[in-house]
DNA sequence: CGCCCAAATGTTAACGTTGCCATTGTGCAA
DNA sequence: TTGCACAATGGCAACGTTAACATTTGGGCG
């Protein structure tokens, strides 16, 4: 056997076609201009030769990659498999790929993954945040390159999306008092988490927009044991008839919480979560949950840079709003 | 302000700097043989114009992307994260980058995803099998493409790397058996799941090697319902005392299924899983679990192409043992 | 029969980087 | 003074592709 030719080229293609290289890089484009026994011949000798266009050569020529960075703080995150699956889904509509960067988060900046990206071959850059990145505020990203902030802050010079977490809470908050609950209980979360603190920001302005003052709230960490703990603290409050988690994991915990204590769900105490992650964890009780498309802000992130052909940036703001899932886990008691 | 140029090249420096172009590539690449001074001059000018170097111009120059690619058949899928994870820092350690592909799997060959890959500028590939394709055993990579697939199979001419599904259910068997069962029961998975399959055959072969004739399973489909119905169908049985469940959503499902008729876990019945999925979701019980390290066998994928710099390419099979971290559901029978 | 147009194909140059070799300058030993 | 080694820098070409322009060919029409 032949030694391995280092790469085949188009000049290859064109000697064993006996065309020039350009036909043969009309070929590849299936430009109309090219007969179609000329085209039938130069595919031969591709497939002869086994040649695949060369991206680099390709890229150089055009200024352009097709190719869309993302980079993460942390990738094991909730929700950033499906934010993937719509980066990837969004990415192949436009006949653009992922790159996929982690950045170390010291320090957390948006300079630093910018930085990062930079030298990778990209078009354009998406940002999923999940803290606060010291230079928020100050923040330019790179000439040329157009950045997609994963947030609910709106920001100066770059488009941002995510999820309305405030409007999440609107609807559960809603949602329970439509159902006579006098007033609803929160199970918080640690107060970096930016969408947490949103959610709660939503519960308690929801609640005052109906004339309640909101009762004092239980701070968790995320686990179903802080929900755990919570549910039993907030079993012996006879006000206490709606609590609403700041997920589902808590939410769960905070019901075998309620009923390590003899309170059952939903006849005592109605409980609702956010995330709708539980999915096929728990068989016997459907908790009521509100889910978020996170595929879809994925996809709109990478639109807003691969669908922007030629097209001025122009900085948006985009939030999508959740949608309460009815459980099992919620009592009328009109 | 002046209008925005296309990009700034070598060339710009070099003018700027009042050196060669030979000059300010020697400076990013901190060669020995610039001097101090003129070095200082050059990377002021880089400053001032805000140069960086093009990533097509270089790798069209070298013949390589420093970039690994990652084709999945479907994204969201158990550990992909935690895979996702260990490309990236491994692709980090070693100054590459990863390129996300979405294959449709239509059909679901390796094939498809190979030539998905090819026009996109990467070195290697990693493909994450799922299930078992199509062209599995015809399928040749692309010259110079290194290919390392994620599954338990061997293959004739690409590397492989996953989780040691046969070893995981020995390790279960075994530690259920030494605790004084005189058998294990199983909830087995759809059977086109290539890791279901052989977590069956390991709880199968592990049996019959310590002499005891495996029971008849119950097939589930990796939710929590069908191991519901599996724990409520295994409850009436006596001979059940230890039930191994090839996912840990079932093995929860399963436990809830056994105390809806009565039984008590590990009292009467001990359970175990496998993915060390549940984590943080159920508060007031730790399930007996098999943990892998999904991380790991993403590092090891990686590693294997970005390592692999020159080096012949040398197929290899690797598989990673999970590791069984104990619970509250299993109970010493002796 | 000559002219012109359109279709089909070819030629050239440029994208940004860097390996190779050539050139210049400097200091030191013969 | 000459020769030589070595340090610092410059010039050139090539990587693979394709846009823009140039050329050839065939055919229709006056």
């Amino acid at each position: 056997m032949a030694a391995v030719k280092k790469s085949v080229s188009v000049k290859d293609v064109a000697r064993l076609a006996g065309v020039s290289e350009q036909t043969v890089s009309r070929t590849v484009h299936d430009s109309p201009s090219v007969r179609p026994e000329t085209k039938e011949r130069v595919r031969a000798a591709m497939r002869e030769l086994g040649y695949r266009p060369n991206f680099a050569g390709r890229s150089l020529r055009r200024g352009k990659f097709k190719t869309v960075g993302v980079a993460m703080f942390n990738i094991t995150g909730t929700g950033n498999l499906d934010r993937m699956e719509g980066f990837a889904a969004a990415a192949d509509k436009h006949g653009y790929a992922i790159t996929l960067t982690k950045v170390d988060g010291h320090p957390y900046t948006l300079e630093s993954a910018s930085s990062r990206m930079s030298a990778l071959p990209v078009d354009g850059m998406v940002v999923i945040m999940n803290r606060m990145p010291a230079d928020f505020g100050t923040f330019e990203p790179l000439p040329g390159m157009q950045t997609v902030l994963v947030t609910m802050l709106e920001h100066p010079l770059c488009s941002t999306v995510d999820n309305d977490q405030f409007d999440c809470s609107r609807q559960v908050v809603e949602y329970l008092l439509e159902r006579g609950h006098k007033t609803v209980h929160f199970i918080s979360c640690p107060e970096r988490s930016l969408s947490g603190m949103r959610r709660e920001e939503g519960w308690r302005e929801t609640l005052r927009a109906h004339g309640i003052e909101p009762p004092r709230l239980i701070r968790g960490d995320w686990t179903a044991q802080s929900g755990y703990a919570a549910g039993q603290a907030l079993a012996d409050d006879p006000t206490c008839t709606a609590i609403y988690a700041s997920n589902d994991a808590m939410a769960y915990g905070c019901i075998r919480g309620l009923e390590s204590r003899g309170k059952r769900v939903p006849e005592d105490v109605s409980v609702v979560g956010v995330d709708d992650s539980l999915g096929d964890i728990v068989p016997d009780r459907r908790l009521t949950t509100v889910r978020f498309d996170n595929k879809r802000v994925g996809m709109w992130a990478v639109d807003k840079i691969a669908g922007a052909e030629g097209v001025a940036p122009g900085v948006e703001h985009m939030l999508f709003p959740g949608v309460l899932v009815e459980g099992d886990t919620v009592r009328d008691v009109r």
